[in-house]
DNA sequence: CAGTTTACGAGACACGATGTCTACGATGTC
DNA sequence: GACATCGTAGACATCGTGTCTCGTAAACTG
């Protein structure tokens, strides 16, 4: 693989800087986020020690830098989904629905949580499967009684519930995370709207504006 | 720190695995995932190293074993909500309520994410920010033109949006991802409902089923 | 085409962290 | 008081780190 010699060199050096990206990306993802090594990656890339430290000074800027093309390509991404798009509702749905797609795809990469480090741990995983199951068996319940809304299992419910609450990390007041877990309540209730599990793309526009949900 | 020589052996072996986990959050979330090691850990713990390496082999373990005792002290705690409460509607909003404030206590801990360690650099901070600008100004001016909520900040709700999207690595399926989506937006929607900054504890259960959006 | 610049790889180096082991002192248990 | 257990300090080989030099090959310059 050393032998990628590019027509010039701005594009060689691009070109080993992204191998570099990859080859890290996929130890991390593979081995942990502690036990990446500059030698290793040096090794799986196929290029010298002493070049790769020519390119980055250590691991972490590595990490740090495929972050950074990570970001910077899903935003530029969903700006396009956005601009192919008219009106703020159909836009916020449209590049929603884009983010969660980028942010299935990009799981296992070792996403954007140390989950991958820590999930390989059986204890761990047994853990937040009792979490995951206290919040699913209240939906569930909640459901039955018409509490919340039956038109989703409980169990992707639950996960929502649990990804959508980890933003009070984020917020700056007691308060805000008090509305936060009411804005993520109208998530649960919300009656029971048509089925959504399908293709959005000929739903939003016309309906859902000021018709609001009349079926059901 | 090392004559902490408690009564019996046992409850000294508790205290000092507790002192090993604690100065391991400690130094974690100082100096990153990456950077901590077992000589420091042993040294801010004030035992020698060689007994370090009696109670647990090595960094990952540790931060295993503290992940473990978070969480299995979270979910006490949320059972303990649980219990004190009645009806599932209730039990969940109380529970999520615990969940949210956990969750904001235990930020900078290192949380459950490696953000601790990334985002300590500027640029990555700052494209999450676009990133979360974007979504913020749909969200603002969806709530002028009516089709989200605006009795909360467009910047909660957007805070909001991009951590319950995240769930989405975590599900099983592109169309359960839709139905999430789905779900993220009916937070946003929920008309314009009683400012709900404060207690909750005596709205949701007569309201908001049947009566749907009336205002606006 | 010849000369210069740039990038690479291999090897060497000192340093720190690792994981293991031994010997010895201190503490709790019987 | 005898014994088992725990903690500490020190030694050790090994590995990753960060820096450096040297020799080579490719790309840019005229």
């Amino acid at each position: 693989m050393p032998k990628l010699w590019n027509e010039t060199i701005e594009t060689h050096r691009r070109a080993v800087r992204d191998a570099i990206l990859n080859t890290t990306a996929e130890l991390t993802a593979e081995h942990g986020l502690r036990s990446v090594t500059m030698s290793q990656i040096a090794e799986n890339a196929g290029i010298g020690r002493a070049t790769l430290y020519k390119y980055f000074p250590d691991v972490e800027a590595i990490l740090l830098a495929w972050h950074d093309r990570q970001i910077t390509e899903h935003l530029r991404q969903l700006a396009e989904v956005r601009d192919q798009t008219d009106g703020a509702g159909e836009q916020l749905e449209a590049v929603l629905r884009a983010f969660a797609h980028i942010s299935r795809q990009s799981r296992g990469h070792h996403g954007t949580e140390l989950s991958a480090f820590l999930h390989r741990d059986e204890r761990v995983v047994r853990a937040q499967q009792r979490l995951h199951g206290m919040i699913r068996d209240l939906v569930s319940e909640g459901a039955q009684t018409g509490v919340f809304r039956d038109d989703i299992a409980p169990d992707e419910l639950a996960t929502y519930c649990l990804h959508a609450l980890t933003a009070a990390a984020a917020l700056p007041s007691e308060a805000a995370a008090n509305r936060l877990v009411t804005v993520t309540l109208s998530g649960l209730r919300d009656g029971h709207p048509t089925p959504d599990d399908r293709r959005p793309t000929s739903r939003h526009q016309h309906q859902e504006r000021h018709t609001e949900r009349s079926g059901h």
